[in-house]
Parts: C-alpha cells; structure tokens; sequence
DNA sequence: GTCTATACCCGGATAGAC
DNA sequence: GTCTATCCGGGTATAGAC
C-alpha cells in the first residue's frame, strides 16, 4: 500500500500537484508568462499560496513544467498520429496528420501545449535553453517530415522547406487567439488546417494525389473530412 | 516659429515623446505586455523614469499607443501595397499583396507592428475593446479581399474562408518568432509568404493564372520574386 | 499538507527642487 | 523638461502553528 500501488491510483498528494498545474497551464495560456500570478494559480487550484509553494520551489519551477508538459503533449500526438496511418500514406499524408496532431493539442481544453506555445517567446533565458535543448528532437521530426515531402517530389520546389514549416506551425499555434469552439468543431477546424496545409505545401499544377480521396471534394462546414475524425490520441502527462 | 512649423520639423519635445514610444515597442515586442516595464523604457530612451510620466499619464497609456499605432502602420502598409498593384491584378494577387504587406511591417525593424500583433491576447480588456473597435474597418477590409476572390472562383471552395483567413494571419504574424534577417533577406522571405499563400487558398488543380508569371519558375533563394520586391511604403506614425 | 501572518522587494506613480 | 527622493500597493516567498 506504500510502494506497491505507485502504478496505481495517484495518491492525493499527486492529485494536489497536477491541480496546481492544471491551474498554471490555463492562466499561463490567457495571461502569459509575466502575466501569470502564483495568488491566482493557488485561487484557481482552490488553495492558499503556501501549499503552492509545499509542492514546488517557485514560481517558474511550476510554469516551467507546464511548458515541457505542453510541448511533450504536443509531440506525443503528432507520433500517436502519425502511428495510426495506414502503411501505404504518403510524405504529405504524414506532413498533414503531424500538423493536425499538433493544432489539436493546441486548441484543447487541456490548456499546456496553448500555454507552451503562446509564451515561447517570453520564457527567461535560462528555461527558454532548457526547453530548446528538449526541442532538438522534435525539431529534427518535423524537418524529416518536410524532408521527405521534398524528397518524393511532393512539394513544390519553389518553396524554402525552412520558411513553409515554421510558416505552417505559426499558422497552428495562433489558432488559440482567434478559433473558437462555439464556431465550429474541433474536427472541422482540423479538416480545414489539412486542406490549406496540402495545399500551400503541394503548390501548383498538383492534382489530387492517390489517398487524398477528400481533396477534390468539398465538404460543407460540418461534416469532418478524412483523417481528421480520428479519435484523439494523446498521452496524459506525466507528473 | 510658434505654429507655423508645425509641419516642419519636430519640436524637440516631439522627438523625445517618440523616442519613448520607439523604446516601448521594442520593449513590448520582445517582453510582452506584462513583462514591459517602464524603468526599461526610461533606460532605453536616455531617460529618468519621471521624465516619461511628463508625456504619458501612465505605462497602460504609452503601451495603447503603440499598439494602436502598430496596427496602423500594418493596415497603412496593406493598403499602399494595394494602390501600387497594376489594374489587371487579380484576386488573388491582391491576396497576396495584402499579407506581404502585413507580413512586411511585422518584420520590420520598427517593432510597432510586432508589438500590437504579439499583444493582442495580453492586453487588458479596456485597451483590447478600444483596439478592436479601431480595427473594424481593418477586418472587414480583410474579409472583402478573400470574398472577392471567392466570387472570383480563385479559391479553393473546401476552405472556410473565415479559418483560412485567420491561419494565414496567424503564419505572418507569428513570423517574428522564427525569423532572423541574417538567415535570408526580407524579401526573400516576403516571396516565399506569397507563395505559400497563393498556393494555400489556390487549392488543387488551380494552374499557374494569367498575371502570376512567377509561379511556375523554382527561383532559387537569394532571388527575389515578383512583388515581394516592390520597395517598402508605409506611412510613419503619426503621433 | 495546509493554514495565518509576515518579511521583503520591486514596480508604478507622485512631490517638489532645479 | 528633467531630475532626486519617496510613497504605496501588490507580488514572491518563508516562518511557524495546526
């Protein structure tokens, strides 16, 4: 009952912890690094400042570990994604279901990977290294991606495969500041992302490739196209 | 001398005014909203932090001008880059002006751009609410240019318009997070945008149109293509 | 593990001299 | 117009009881 249950149930003490950070992640996605306020994480995960600081050193240890949760969430799905493809999908196929494995993590309710995305660029340095040193992996997944693409000729070469990737991932990451999911699904959303990533990756001149059957069609708002039904998939994050 | 060079050359008081409000978008662009304080302002405009609060009546109020202006010099650029298309441009090659226009000034040294668009989701809701009632125009002139090229039959028909538009805004403006002016000119990059784009709203089957001469051809990096080169033109903030 | 009370510091803002 | 000096509120973090 002390050791043997560590697999388990999570003890009270861990459900304290991932309340705390729940807490971060959703304040740091609205307010920011600067913005977010440890009174405000303690009032949210329904304790006093001080049992915040039972569970951790300070105030950036916490946003810290919700940044490295969101950005594991994130690359956790693009994998679980791109493992469920048929054998027989394309570079581009792939390229597409990574974007969309990314976007849904970052439009979640789970807040953690909208938080890491959205503070990138106001993390001190010293964590901004650490999470960069985290990132070299993932950083090389997503080049062997494009990579690929290029490789099979099924982007347009007219295209610095450098500047469409991180033009395509800004294009996933701001979808917090604007997409609401009283507009539309989350299914549609992700639908729409494929489609405009196909599209501005294939370039010109590129008919609808074999298994891309949902390309030439188009689907009216409402109904989710293709690969974007696929149930999430994501792992939890690890405490 | 008292008012009749208004127009002339500004007053000294002018130029310090500005020099505070240059700091703070640099400042803002880099720190965010709630990261930026005005002791760092004061530093970087050679000045003692009471000598802002004698052009400025607070930090929020120096902060709302440069977003205001930001988006000003943003939708000014658009529109000139507009004006400057030949009458047989196209939909979509309005399109495409309109984002390198944007993409333009959110990568221009002058970080006020940068600043309003990194903000947008940290600004308190006093600010937020006046900013957006600014930028109505600005949205609907937006929305003009991706509904006339719908009625036009240039763009893809499986897109929503609305997602579309917001994920390509979202690719420009997230720019400033990735992209370093010793990794590839302005303009080189301004032409890889407009590629992407074009490709993006196209969709499958769309062949090179009339007017679009650059399409077809891979120019290499280093060459810049068609109107990414026009030179830049913008209206300098009026303060 | 969680609380009350508090030490401490930092940032926004003002008073008043020059 | 710009400064030195200072006030004040609020935020991080800790001490120590329960």
């Amino acid at each position: 009952m002390t050791k043997a249950d560590s697999g388990d149930r999570e003890r009270k003490s861990d459900r304290t912890r991932r309340r705390i950070l729940d807490a971060a992640a959703d304040l740091l996605s609205r307010k920011g690094f600067d913005g977010t306020r440890v009174s405000e994480i303690a009032a949210l995960a329904q304790l006093r400042v001080p049992a915040v600081y039972y569970y951790f050193d300070s105030r950036e240890a916490i946003l810290e570990e919700v940044v490295n949760i969101g950005d594991r969430m994130a690359v956790d799905n693009v994998r679980a994604r791109l493992a469920a493809l048929p054998p027989e999908a394309t570079a581009m196929d792939r390229i597409c279901a990574a974007y969309a494995g990314h976007l849904e993590m970052v439009l979640k309710e789970s807040a953690y990977t909208a938080a890491a995305m959205r503070t990138l660029g106001q993390l001190p340095p010293d964590i901004r290294a650490r999470q960069l040193e985290h990132q070299r992996e993932t950083g090389q997944l997503w080049r062997d991606l494009i990579q690929a693409g290029v490789d099979d000729g099924e982007i347009d070469p007219g295209l610095d495969p450098r500047a469409a990737r991180m033009f395509l991932l800004g294009a996933v990451n701001w979808a917090t500041e604007w997409w609401n999911p009283e507009r539309g699904s989350l299914d549609d959303i992700l639908a729409t992302a494929q489609r405009l990533i196909r599209n501005a990756l294939s370039g010109p001149g590129a008919a609808s490739p074999p298994g891309t059957a949902a390309q030439g069609a188009a689907s009216p708002p409402g109904a989710a196209a293709q690969g974007a039904a696929l149930s999430p998939v994501f792992s939890p994050p690890q405490l």
